[in-house]
DNA sequence: CCAAGCCTTTTACACGCGTCAAGTCTAGGC
DNA sequence: GCCTAGACTTGACGCGTGTAAAAGGCTTGG
């Protein structure tokens, strides 16, 4: 019962009757053989178990068909939405995919670059580590191949191409709404190793000075190695709790991972973010992360469009690739957020 | 200043005086190599920029050294945490793993599937999509390679080595220590189309007639066509809340996704899960989802050993690589599960 | 000085398929 | 019936590396 197996391409072109290089084309391209020819192919493969041998196929092809893609963790749902909406572009644009993820480490990370350089990726996606990053790592992928950074990107950096989100735009589209809508923010940040929490901080800052506000940021110092972003939230917010401090603040926070711990810290102390219209503690945070309607309350936040910059990492690609040998200038492409008010600000 | 790059073995063996076969031995095995070549080669390559071409050294090899892993969703933290482990253990083990995530498409995990036989994979191990699944599929990785199931198996498929929880433990567990605190618990489940939900659904049955007490099971049903876990709980409890049913049950969630949509239908609802001690609203899940802790109230839950089940899943396909060609039987490993008590029961 | 032994080099073939050049076959038009 | 174009086949070479066999160089011991 089961189809008799075929290892080589020979073998299948003596089973069934058509000559290797037929074959060859018809795997490539079956619009390049004639009608007979494909018919005569498709009942032939019906009838045995063969599959092209993936890295023969790819060794002497000028393209291979496949883009690599970095993340930095797989424990945050916002790097994995990210990593879905590039899988489905690239898969819609008939790429493989091979993603890997470098796990908050460096050295991981230049091993899956140099990973890709040995596999011939058509090009690569990738999502930077932070302030640990080696950014030898992205020259040298830049140097390579069509290469786009996502999410975040290296201040030190110049020359790749960009594609994120403006966090100018919107942090300080929530700053402003939250100063319509009650007092001013005080920002809570994170430690300094990560691009996007520093470029909102700044941008925080910016927009409360334009408002001729005073900014307050608190949480920049590590409050344990290692930390995840909640417990970094939570344990800041306590802090202040607990000393009566920031009771009834408007507090944006740096993103939505830390918001949930912030929130946590907040049902500690018996306080209700957002449950007075125009006063007392409100919390708001920043990416949308999938559970924020499902807390408690539902986080304000401001959405990252990730579909988007999926698709535009994907497309960016495709351009320099079909441009190749032309020196194209680098591109930065930042997508504007989106005000998803909920009830906890 | 760049180095001067080298793409063939050949040209580096003439670059730095070496002959190709050495070199070639000197990449799979340094220690094959005398130490004067080594201190050579390495001085060599310091001076230049080499990569041995990816696919053309797997293509001649026996062993490829690399592991394919499936996961059904990427938009799920309880996946990523067990990726992540496997990728951990393989990199440990020396592998290199290939990802890939089947998008809850029974197409893409085949074509995945046939990714990793045309890539000539060691082994593979994969989490089912659930009651889409397509059998077949995996019949023909077991067929051709190593492979392992993890997290949930088809009760249809059989003679597949499986490692994963033990749910009637972790359920009854569970069970025992809702009904030794206060009432007995109503078991909120899912649609079932996820071999895990409908193992814990009969677990939780058999366990409460084995304590002499009425099963009763709830939101089986679909509540809208791809919900989110989350939603589904919501749905669900609110639908009985606004009824005024359950709400001073006790309600054990066929999982924590389901929980926090559970736990956001009871503040909506102004109830606060295990604000009584002994009494009142209780909600628990199941997997210690990772944002357990923060929750409002923080989910009590059952945790699942994810390093212990990601270890053993890369320790098995070691094992059946190297027993190649003796038909070891199936084995099938269970891990317990261990009570996470928090605040909302 | 010669023989034994290890390490290396040389030489050769293999892997599975892409690709090209030249030859063969078929169908269509005259 | 012949001619031409198109589709196919045959044959050959190449990709970059693994790998095995044979031959060469060096050290070591006598």
């Amino acid at each position: 019962m089961p189809k008799p197996k075929i290892h080589t391409m020979e073998e299948l072109s003596a089973a069934i009757g058509v000559s290797r290089p037929t074959l060859s084309r018809y795997f490539q391209d079956p619009t390049k053989v004639s009608r007979s020819s494909v018919e005569r192919i498709r009942t032939g493969l019906d009838r045995v178990d063969y599959t092209p041998n993936f890295f023969a196929t790819r060794m002497n092809r000028k393209t291979t068909g496949m883009i690599g893609v970095i993340i930095p963790y797989l424990n945050d749902l916002f790097f994995t939405r990210l990593l879905e909406s590039i899988e489905r572009a690239a898969m819609a644009a008939g790429y493989t995919v091979i993603s890997q993820c470098s796990h908050s480490d460096p050295e991981i990370e230049a091993r899956a670059a140099e990973t890709f350089l040995s596999m011939n990726v058509d090009g690569a996606i990738v999502a930077p580590l932070g302030n640990h990053s080696d950014l030898h790592v992205y020259e040298r992928l830049n140097a390579r191949m069509p290469f786009v950074l996502f999410d975040s990107r290296p201040k030190l950096l110049t020359g790749v191409d960009f594609v994120g989100t403006d966090h100018k735009q919107s942090t300080s589209m929530m700053v402003d709404y939250l100063c319509r809508v009650g007092s001013p923010p005080v920002f809570l940040a994170m430690p300094r190793v990560n691009f996007n929490a520093v470029e909102r901080e700044n941008a925080y800052i910016a927009r409360m000075i334009e408002r001729d506000l005073e900014p307050v940021v608190i949480g920049t110092e590590m409050t344990a190695p290692g930390a995840y972003f909640e417990s970094h939230g939570l344990a800041v917010m306590s802090d202040h709790f607990a000393r009566g401090a920031l009771l009834d603040s408007t507090v944006l926070c740096v993103n939505d991972r830390v918001a949930i711990g912030a929130l946590r810290a907040a049902a500690q102390h018996g306080l209700e973010p957002g449950a007075l219209r125009r006063g007392g503690l409100r919390i708001a945070g920043h990416d949308d992360y999938p559970l924020c309607p499902f807390t408690s309350p539902p986080l304000t936040t401001v959405a990252q469009d990730v579909d988007a910059i999926g698709q535009a990492a994907v497309d960016r690609l495709q351009e320099k690739l079909r441009a190749e040998n032309q020196t194209g200038n680098q591109i930065v492409k930042l997508m504007d957020g989106v005000m998803k008010i909920r009830s906890s600000a």
